[in-house]
DNA sequence: GCCAGTCAAGTCCCG
DNA sequence: CGGGACTTGACTGGC
């Protein structure tokens, strides 16, 4: 018997005017002459963004849902090098509060999934101080929550450069310059393009590091090789984390565009997998990556209420057998 | 009020 | 080596 828990990504199909991910460019932000007047409604962008994530918590509140990514754009610019002296913390100290005291008394899991452009394994020294820089960004978001850091990043492994092998060995000799407390907030997940979960589970294994299996991608990029063989890998690289080993969980939009986010999840397909690994673990978190985000959540619930060996315990989770 | 184009970022592909 | 595609959601500008 293993638990399942259903989460989704960032905005919700259902709530108006509830962008996490509000923003300015830098071209828009350099066309207003008063400097501080600019960074006045940066910051009142990040506080709306905010905002607009505790609409989203209590939402998933009300849906039973305990799992959640958060956007990674929450604050536009807070990374960008010509706004080096803005402390973007500063206006976020009673919104974090806020989030920090809902959470209190509904605990929920709550990830990030920084951006694309965070390289932990660039040989370029500038692309991973930048990548560095976001990390620490993060880190304040979750410190702010009151949220322990600890495997709340899922990264991808980075660019291939060209020679995977070295690729591989760049991220370890770039995870030295990591601090410590960054390095203690990330996850790795397979991707789509370049680095298989033979090569995840390589770095994970090499750097204590819990993998993020993504089946979807996987399907799109290996050599080989069956998950399945690497099951109890995946799962003992987690041993060492306070959290139930967590899934990416998507469909292909169509067989000639397979690496594309479907709108919603093919259930049979989801239950398939589930009947691969019941049993091996407690507890599995499974982020649901649709289009439709929240509408595909719950339309996966109501089709796994067909399956004789799903027992729900709420609207978001339940026991498989 | 809608649709097409633009904006961020870094990688990768093509010529 | 340079330009364009890729990806994603938000936003801008034209009509």
């Amino acid at each position: 018997m293993t638990i399942v828990r259903l989460g989704y990504v960032a905005m919700s199909v259902h709530l108006h005017n509830c962008s996490p991910s509000q923003t300015m460019t830098f071209a828009q932000f350099q066309k207003i002459k008063d400097r501080e007047a600019a960074i006045k409604k940066l910051e009142r962008i990040a506080v709306s963004n905010l905002e607009n994530c505790l609409r989203l918590l209590k939402h998933n509140k009300a849906h039973d849902i305990r799992f959640f990514r958060l956007s990674s754009r929450l604050i536009p610019l807070a990374n960008h090098e010509e706004l080096d002296d803005w402390n973007y913390m500063k206006p976020l100290g009673d919104i974090l509060e806020q989030i920090a005291e809902f959470l209190h008394n509904y605990p929920m899991r709550i990830d990030f999934h920084p951006d694309h452009f965070v390289l932990l394994n660039s040989p370029d020294a500038d692309i991973l101080k930048m990548s560095i820089k976001t990390l620490r960004m993060h880190e304040k978001l979750l410190r702010g929550m009151q949220i322990d850091p600890q495997h709340r990043c899922v990264l991808h492994i980075g660019g291939g450069y060209n020679d995977k092998e070295q690729a591989l060995e760049q991220f370890i000799h770039n995870w030295g310059f990591v601090p410590i407390d960054l390095q203690k907030m990330v996850m790795l997940e397979n991707d789509d393009t370049t680095f298989t979960l033979q090569h995840t589970l390589y770095l994970c294994e090499k750097l204590n590091v819990p993998l993020v299996f993504d089946l979807h991608h996987h399907l799109a990029n290996h050599e080989n090789e069956d998950w399945k063989q690497h099951w109890g890998r995946i799962v003992s690289s987690w041993q060492h984390s306070p959290l139930p080993l967590k899934m990416h969980i998507s469909s292909p939009r169509s067989d000639q565009d397979f690496r594309a986010h479907n709108d919603f999840i093919d259930a049979q397909m989801f239950m398939n997998f589930l009947n691969e690994i019941k049993g091996t673990v407690e507890q599995i978190d499974c982020m649901i990556e649709a289009k439709q985000k929240d509408e595909a959540l719950f339309r996966l619930v109501r089709d796994l209420e067909g399956y004789k060996e799903v027992e729900f315990i709420d609207g978001a989770s339940f026991y498989i057998r």
